[in-house]
DNA sequence: AAAATGATGCTCT
DNA sequence: GAGCATCATTTTC
């Protein structure tokens, strides 16, 4: 699949967007992961989203055109990388919540203060701390092929199998019970619990 | 195995 | 001032 390929599906839809993005390469620097779980957050109609009640001055990056990172500070503690979706003036995004290490490993291990390659990157806050992200990566293009340097996305070869559970850490009655979550069935071994 | 807890700080009301 | 799209550690069944 082309990087406009690609994103064309995470313009269609954010949903469609989230499975699509099961299998892409997340990559910075020498270090690279495949993603093996995501999950879908809509604009206009979920409550969970931070864009529901419209925009901010944090969530402008979710209103880009589909394709931008959105890297935010929550809890106090962890960062969290998010891709844009839809079209510029539209606020849904998709969480990645987890990967699969591919190289890179020992800096990641040194950054996450583990020797357990499972916990590398089994968690959104996991993910952003052992690739060293944080709100500089803010507003960036991560499928434009000419800006390499920093961080980018590489389109997965073929759709991933995946199975859909509903969102994590959300309060009931805001969107909790909506199946978007994805878990790439091949390596639910790398996904969170 | 599951539940409780504390750390920690930014955003929006 | 409340509420988080969390994690690691400790406590309890």
């Amino acid at each position: 699949m082309t990087v406009d390929q690609f994103r064309e599906i995470l313009r269609r839809d954010v949903v469609e967007g989230a499975k699509a993005l099961l299998g892409a390469t997340l990559v910075r620097g020498g270090l690279t992961a495949r993603i093996v779980e995501t999950e879908a957050y809509r604009s206009d109609d979920d409550p969970a989203s931070h864009c529901f009640h419209g925009r901010t001055p944090r969530n402008w990056p979710m209103y880009l055109d589909a394709g931008f990172a959105y890297v935010y500070f929550n809890y106090g503690v962890h960062w969290m990388l998010n891709v844009s979706a839809h079209e510029e003036g539209d606020g849904s995004g998709i969480l990645i919540r987890a990967a699969q290490p591919l190289s890179g490993l020992e800096e990641m291990r040194e950054r996450r203060g583990t020797e357990l390659d499972r916990n590398l990157l089994s968690g959104p806050g996991k993910l952003a701390k052992a690739f060293s992200l944080d709100g500089s990566y803010n507003g960036l293009d991560l499928l434009c092929p000419s800006d390499l340097s920093q961080i980018h996305l590489v389109p997965p070869a073929e759709p991933a199998e995946y199975t859909a559970t509903e969102r994590i850490g959300l309060a009931i009655g805001k969107g909790h019970d909506y199946p978007w979550r994805f878990v790439d069935a091949a390596r639910s071994e790398w996904a969170s619990r």
